[in-house]
DNA sequence: ATCCGCATGTAAGTGGTTACATGATTCG
DNA sequence: CGAATCATGTAACCACTTACATGCGGAT
């Protein structure tokens, strides 16, 4: 469902492909919803059967032909509802941090090991968004609240490692 | 399977019900890991499949019987091998940012109102979280742990707060 | 030659949500 | 008298992941 809202939105900056798609799931969208290409695939079908997209064969200049889709009208109101729709409530699930509240029944090596892991996947993960962000230059209200989803990520990886130091010299 | 550990975590606290441990999802773990009712039924029965738990029916001083669980030796060899093993990665999906994220199709009033309810929603959160905070005096290297991740959320949500300002008034 | 990027999808399995269904006790 | 809490679970559905399967063209 909100996958499927997503990709309208997306469709309606550019016609895409999967594949295409996919790659924005991988970049400019992924720090806040991931998804795989099973996935996305299969909810480009559900979006064409619901009338929201339609679908235009391009013949491809080696490989196989794009399947490229298009949003539609019908689209573009169902994008709209959503968007004044009440929001979803976000439900957590952070696989680290059950490890943490557990972590009494790890040796010190172990626990050691386990932030030093996490510091690691969020210095990668911060670099990422910094980078896109000194690629980025916003210009309109679109471009301002895209980049403002980047820099709500930033700012969560910050107090992530802020948070880290604490703890890690807490238990050291 | 992290749903799983978890469950089982807990039980080696102390032996529990389905009812008991959802009260868990709904305070002490939920802030890093929701879990529904159905799902935590679902999951009990197959930790006793494989050996990690066993049942034991309490006869109810009114109400339905109790179904105590409580973990086997094997359970606990199950437990401690998750959290030595390889750390999951985690999937972010935050419905609000794709929200942001496409906010330029939305009028000033549904973007205030999306921000408005935002903040509600995070402030009601962070007065949760540190009212448990403030009845929690921490002792051993366990209760640390534990304390440690309340913290985590707290400094998210305080983070988030800022971002909000940031955002609102750049919005405004 | 071999690997990477482009591009498509299916099948099977796991994990998570919503709705249905029941019934006693306790508190206001 | 009615609502909330305790306590159990099932059935159906939806969302997500992993593994399988294919094949061209261009770069190293």
């Amino acid at each position: 469902m909100i996958l499927g809202r997503i990709i309208l939105g997306l469709l309606a900056i550019a016609p895409m492909t999967g594949y295409d798609l996919k790659r924005h799931f991988d970049s400019t969208v992924g720090h806040f919803w991931a998804a795989d290409k099973a996935q996305i695939y299969r909810t480009l079908a559900r979006l064409v059967d619901e009338g929201y997209a339609e679908v235009e064969t391009v013949a491809g200049s080696g490989a196989p032909d794009r399947q490229e889709h298009r949003i539609t009208a019908a689209g573009r109101v169902a994008l709209a509802a959503w968007l004044a729709s009440e929001p979803e409530r976000h439900v957590e699930r952070d696989p680290f941090l059950a490890r943490v509240f557990f972590g009494a029944d790890l040796d010190d090596d172990g626990l050691r090991s386990l932030f030093a892991r996490r510091r690691a996947a969020v210095q990668d993960q911060l670099a990422r968004l910094e980078q896109m962000r000194a690629e980025t230059t916003a210009l309109d209200r679109g471009a301002r609240l895209r980049l403002a989803t980047l820099d709500n990520g930033i700012a969560h990886l910050r107090t992530e490692l802020g948070w880290l130091d604490a703890v890690e010299e807490e238990v050291a």
